[in-house]
DNA sequence: TGATTTCGGACATATGGTGTCCGTAAAGGA
DNA sequence: TCCTTTACGGACACCATATGTCCGAAATCA
């Protein structure tokens, strides 16, 4: 059990789009450039982003993605569940119903509450989930200044404001 | 992303094990016919099981698997694990290291401490082991004596004991 | 000895992730 | 108006993994 790896470039993307001065648009190869991995493919990525609402593409010359709203209100659980879908990652078969020493009435009467081992799975999801919500692009943010050099963060930003 | 469907065989083999009287051995092709599924891919799912020390499998006519320990000793976690790996469900490629503004100086700078994406996306699924790691066998085999009606539960006893 | 069982490997198939390519439409600049 | 640039959407190929089946070997017990 393995996310794609678009989640994470979606993520890196995200991080660079809410870098990026306001109204700037930045295209798809240029991203795919700096972050080293295939353009189609990415803009795969960045075309579910954009379903998602979370980012928006503009056409044509000088045009290119931008986040759609303020970073402090983009979850790492939006980015996330915008390439990999909301379905949990425990999917319950109802194996239960297969209990061959029941009858038909008993089975549908264990069938009508829910199955207590899928229960526990689920609740593990909404742990994952609930952590990643409480992450916010903005924080991200915050935490890259910190942690690293100016001075590379700087030559980054030039990079890409030279291009877009 | 999706957990394989053998981790719901396994969570519910090992619930059956653990209800199942000290001493007996259940073989494979009884928990296939119980819970309606493929014998010889559940066995795969077992053997992964033994292999990790969750349960024990004995050979020969009235062999089969029994649980190498206390149901309380025993956590969701350990059964996934056994059959997921270790791995953690977000894998950091090191994007960061394709950025191409950077010198080969900065580029070692940068990468000798943790990506902080990753950082976050290993935090959640630590949060979900810890969920996991939380809930042992025992719990639930209390849940379901609380909540499925005592016939039922005893119809399925009486037919697992009634071979093996 | 023969039946039963786990164990391990080999193999086939299905599904989904990864990557590429192409045509279309929209937007901006010459 | 024409050309370039861009996102968009679909089609396709390739490959890794999940799923499922089969077989032989070794161990156990009646």
């Amino acid at each position: 059990m393995q996310l794609k790896n678009q989640v994470e470039w979606a993520l890196h993307c995200c991080s660079v789009l809410a870098a990026v001065p306001e109204g700037k648009a930045v295209p798809a190869s240029v991203l795919a450039e700096f972050h080293g991995v295939p353009k189609d493919y990415l803009a795969k990525a960045l075309q579910n982003l954009a379903q998602a609402g979370i980012i928006i593409g503009t056409l044509g010359p000088s045009g290119g993605y931008r986040l759609a709203n303020d970073p402090a209100d983009v979850s790492f659980l939006d980015i996330i569940e915008a390439i990999e879908g909301q379905r949990s990652t425990f999917v319950c078969n109802g194996i239960r119903r297969n209990n061959p020493c029941l009858t038909g009435d008993e089975k549908r009467c264990t069938m009508a509450q829910p199955c207590v081992v899928a229960k526990v799975m689920w609740d593990a999801d909404e742990a994952w989930r609930n952590h990643l919500r409480s992450v916010r692009l903005s924080d991200l943010l915050k935490t890259l200044s910190d942690e690293v050099p100016t001075d590379i963060l700087d030559k980054g930003k030039a990079w890409m404001l030279d291009r877009c």
